[in-house]
DNA sequence: GTTTGCATGTAAACGGTTACATGATTGG
DNA sequence: CCAATCATGTAACCGTTTACATGCAAAC
């Protein structure tokens, strides 16, 4: 799922600048499987409204630089259809604490008990995250995505707990 | 984690060549969180001989193309061991299905059940191959990454079973 | 007085994928 | 006969990140 087509999804939902898409970007109950930078989301941005898939209006304001905020046109919205209608691509899931954790028996005993003591850590904050972008949540798309999220995590959370205990430090382990 | 650390990584469990690392990749236990094709990975490889991380022996063989099997070197355990010392990289999940179902209120009914259909399987998929791959597996670091990705697509699977009535096509949905 | 927030944009660098090039063998 | 498996490698292309450039206002 490219930019492009993530930056006019967000415009459904109403206008928005370049540098409020970003804000939901990492703030909102996107965050956990979406990510784009301003590099890639301003020159999208230019791009789509060249191909008239949004318009956009300046505001000129006082005390604040200058915002352009961008709609999404009558071609856009037909656009974000006919994509979201082709052939999904593949979830991408890239996870350095696995492949790390692939190592474990490599690794000094304490370094990967310090290693899922931070990934517990993370993973509560992250549903922490959830459930306060789940309260105001409005449609019955984003509701699927973060319940969607809190499954998988709490998954990950339990397992975590329950096998922690398998890497503490210095567990002599009965036999290899 | 770049492509030239996964390389580091397998060749610490045994000796391989570039098209063995590609099958592993696609394969092994790693296939759910790891990928990389062979454009990135024979570079790696020459860069990594260059750079006297890893040693390279030819192997004429007759009926088949020749094959370079790869080793690590002892510099090379040390960089490996030092790369997964150093801070982290974050996870990186991009789902596309999950933004698509955020803007299921605007797809047709028939298409979003198909989607969560499609992933049901898939997720089915996934965890019949971590069972086959766990039979199998060696280590403890192995067993730990096959359980974690069991216990996220059990949660996962869980939710999509339990939700995917709200979008049943036609679903008249008594209030809004 | 320094950091944070608002606000936009560009250019270079990077890491990676895709497609191409080559070629023999084995199984359906 | 065609597809798949084994096996290596290069070059063009692509989307993205990172760093840079600019600048004012409010909060700490």
């Amino acid at each position: 799922m490219d930019v492009r087509t993530i930056c006019l999804g967000i415009l459904t939902r109403g206008d928005a600048t370049g540098y409020e898409i970003k804000k939901l970007f990492e703030e909102g109950a996107y965050s956990h499987f979406l990510e784009a930078s301003f590099g890639s989301i301003y020159p999208a941005l230019t791009r789509l409204t060249e191909e008239g898939l949004v318009s956009c209006r300046a505001e000129t304001q006082e005390k604040r630089p200058d915002r352009k905020v961008y709609s999404i046109t009558q071609a856009g919205r037909r656009a974000f259809i006919d994509a979201l209608s082709g052939p999904m691509p593949e979830d991408k899931y890239r996870s350095p604490f696995l492949f790390a954790m692939l190592f474990a028996h490599q690794l000094p005993p304490e370094h990967v008990h310090a290693l899922i003591d931070q990934r517990i850590a993370e993973t509560e904050a992250m549903l922490r995250h959830l459930d306060d972008v789940g309260a105001t949540a409005d449609g019955p798309g984003e509701q699927f995505v973060i319940g969607y999220g809190r499954a998988t995590f709490e998954g990950a959370l339990a397992y975590l707990m329950a096998h922690r205990a398998r890497f503490e430090t210095k567990e002599p382990a009965a036999a290899e």
